[in-house]
DNA sequence: ATTACTATTTCCCGAGTAA
DNA sequence: TTTACTCGGGAAATAGTAA
């Protein structure tokens, strides 16, 4: 199990003993038992290894003892620092898509007090009365829908009036155009597919943008990658 | 170049490209030249890791678009949570001695205010009017001391009266027996050789211990590993 | 241009075992 | 016990090439 080979193995093992600081005294069997491999393997592992560069090896008697060298510890930082650069570097999700006309709820429903108030404190915003309808315009758009909807962190709260119950909802923060801040609303049991976004803004989009039926948008999401992986995993479906 | 295999490469490659977040569209002969294989191989690669359950590819005509798939993903989350257990873990290095008496300058040059004012003011406490000299007991506690000397960063400067002229230090923050806040003195020009260190402390801790010559004492440090591997890498001696 | 098959070579693993 | 050699089998890499 897993991908990493005898001698990456090795060098990790070695490093989490503190390798790196001093001298450590090893076994080649026991080395065998933790990298999973035959002694024999071990024991030749380790001496191509010392005449790579990547440690050294000083045999007092029966006992080995061995260290990382600069080389050997570099090659675990330039590691490290790539698999940082992945998992900690944000993650931007871009969606892009043309505008079209719904039926004009989304105004109605973001001006009943129940929701307006719970948006206006979550978003930091004070929204525009009314959402932007934007179906997504390409399969890696759509994906990235998906994967927002369900990594969005803000939530709305359903609530119940006399007449009737509200349903609740998600949102997380964007960009508009790579401009503007706005919120992407996830509208929990909502007529739309899922090529369909809707787009909650301090303006009026189409006035600000003068945007018609049919022109194109862009909304980006910035992810904290810490955040996106808590998300995204566990799920069994990245 | 480098201890990666092709599989990992690729993998890291992948996730270079944020290809845990969508799909992320290759040619074999690319991803060959990335990974310093043959086309051929990254080909066969690539196959594997799909059979592993690592990635998945989509084949429309003639392009190839891969992602990771959450077994992949978990495997370079693994082997980041491993190198960051390793690198962000405070360094803890020991150094074991014997108690011995010196000619007793140790008080004369610490009383000085040319020194005391900078131990004072570096240390954070008042230093004794006295050192406590020790005779490390192992070859590990001596390469520990030479390490400690190129990473001591608590510098003490030296000056000039009318007479001579005295020489500067450096020292890093240690705790005696495991108790105590100290400070390890690394003076530029002793006689001592580098078997021995000279404690600086608050207390005087021959009276504080009830300490006689061969007693046993311990010092350790903790480094913080960013710190520690910027003081230690590029000087060739690791 | 691609991908990926087959054939060949090269490399690596581990059993057996000496020191 | 150790370490580490030889050696046979098998895996992995590349060349050549088809599609």
């Amino acid at each position: 199990m897993g991908l990493l080979r005898g001698k990456e193995s090795i060098l990790i093992f070695l490093a989490e003993g503190a390798a790196f600081a001093r001298e450590v005294k090893i076994t080649t069997s026991m080395l065998a038992k933790q990298v999973e491999v035959s002694q024999q393997t071990a024991s030749r592992l380790l001496i191509q290894l010392e005449r790579e560069g990547y440690v050294t090896r000083r045999i007092v008697g029966k006992e080995t003892y061995v260290r990382l060298t600069e080389k050997g510890v570099n090659e675990l930082i330039g590691l490290y620092a790539r698999l940082k650069g992945i998992f900690e570097r944000p993650v931007k999700i871009t969606l892009e898509g043309r505008v079209f006309s719904g039926l004009g709820e989304g105004a109605y429903y973001i001006g009943l007090p129940g929701y307006y108030n719970q948006l206006k404190e979550r978003l930091g915003f004070e929204p525009f009365l009314g959402t932007l309808n934007v179906r997504l315009s390409s399969s890696a758009s759509i994906e990235g829908r998906l994967l927002l909807e369900r990594v969005a962190d803000i939530v709305i709260e359903g609530f119940k009036d006399e007449k009737r119950s509200y349903g609740g909802a998600k949102c997380v923060k964007a960009v508009f155009n790579d401009v503007d801040e706005c919120a992407i609303l996830f509208i929990e049991r909502t007529h739309h597919d899922a090529s369909v976004i809707e787009v909650v803004s301090p303006y009026k989009l189409r006035e600000r943008y003068g945007l018609k039926d049919g022109d194109k948008v862009r909304l980006s999401v910035n992810l904290q990658p810490a955040f996106f992986f808590n998300n995204l995993l566990g799920t069994g479906n990245v």
